[in-house]
DNA sequence: AATCCATAAAATGTATACAAATTTCAGATT
DNA sequence: AATCTGAAATTTGTATACATTTTATGGATT
């Protein structure tokens, strides 16, 4: 006989969960957009007692906001808070590399450089989504190579609640040919197992982003107030 | 007139999550043990609902975890998820310190004098209680100079999840005697405005927090296995 | 004794009814 | 016209009934 295999069913809270999380990642639902309660219920088609526990999930992921007796709000990222993640998120990746340099299996090493080539492929043809796609799969698999799991969950929490506003930003081709190149020394700081530099390079890439997105938000701040 | 006032009304839901964590966090429902749903509604006295929904909530905390169809848990903390949570928190620990350094006001500055003055008499009277509350309130302190609601609210987070483990910790006289020189060491170096010495400091002085902890850990987790 | 198996019991998941609060809006008042 | 007022409509909060799944139980079989 076969050990009892635990299936995660999939209950309507966690599809109901799941389909907002993309809604509102993805931009469908307009940041500081009122949840309501029966018209998600009916495009959802589930029941409001799901649709309510899935509220509280995505409250919890910073997505959305519960005010009470008043219902659920998609949560609002301005610019100050943009800001205040990247600069968590810089040191965040920084710890990542420094801890990657020592960590990293030969394996993980290889598939990096990999990554890297399909980021320098879509540099040079342009494709922007190809290279964020790309890009955040490296800095994924160093998080990963870091080996720390409580690392690996709070840079995903941080990193969802302001993906939107990376397809916001407007990449200039001088900022792009510089984090390609920025790129390029952390593949060989990595190589090299360097974690101090590599960490103080990540911590200012990511500083760099920063930097880039918060230009980019100050005209759409500007035609929103 | 007035504008309208928004009062956050408590729903049954907030009472419901905010006993259901205080009465884990403070151990009184032990790691692992089943959240049964029947009898925590006759303990907290609300109906099923509110109380589904505080299991949302306090599993997004990471203080309960879900098992589709099967309940919830109050989440198990073992000794590898405290070394990574320490890990981070040492890393976050020195990010706000370092920015503390370069932001931290005046009357912040003496708030955390007069703390550490509380924190001496706590150790001089061997009340670890006490000392306890002024370490982590000096800890808070620097984090709030540190002026990153993001950063906190990480912070505070991790913190809670493994606020358990420091109560079981049996802190020897002599660690106990280093610290409070470690802390000497970091008021002076956040007078002096030293942010890259504070922030090594601060890490160091989280990472020797970890070794303690894990290894007063050590001795209850093999009479546990 | 150990293992199955079927059934009962209990627990979780979901929908819905009702309660309480908020919001809307027509009509009155200034 | 602007503001106020209060009932109606809408919306959120909560309890509960029902559905589905898991777990416990007690005997039958080996």
């Amino acid at each position: 006989m076969n050990a009892p295999i635990p299936i995660d069913r999939a209950t309507l809270a966690h599809v109901a969960t799941a389909s907002l999380r993309d809604m509102i990642i993805e931009g469908r639902i307009a940041p500081g957009a009122r949840l309501n309660e029966r018209v998600l219920t009916e495009e959802l088609q589930v029941s409001r007692t799901p649709l309510r526990e899935a509220f509280k999930t995505l409250a919890g992921e910073g997505l959305v906001e519960l005010l009470p007796q008043r219902g659920a709000v998609v949560a609002v990222v301005d610019a100050a808070t943009v800001s205040a993640t990247y600069e968590l998120m810089a040191d965040l990746e920084g710890l990542a590399g420094e801890l990657a340099a020592a960590r990293i299996q030969p394996e993980e090493l290889a598939e990096i450089r990999a990554l890297q080539f399909d980021m320098l492929a879509s540099h040079a043809r342009r494709d922007l989504p190809g290279y964020f796609r790309a890009n955040m799969q490296i800095h994924n698999k160093i998080n990963a190579a870091a080996r720390n799991p409580v690392l690996t969950e709070t840079y995903l929490r941080l990193n969802q609640r302001i993906y939107g506003t990376r397809y916001r930003s407007n990449l200039s081709n001088e900022r792009w040919d510089q984090a390609i190149a920025e790129h390029t020394k952390i593949l060989r700081l990595l190589e090299a197992r360097d974690g101090p530099a590599l960490r103080a390079l990540l911590t200012q890439h990511l500083l760099n982003k920063r930097a880039t997105i918060l230009a980019s938000l100050e005209g759409s701040q500007v035609a929103a107030a």
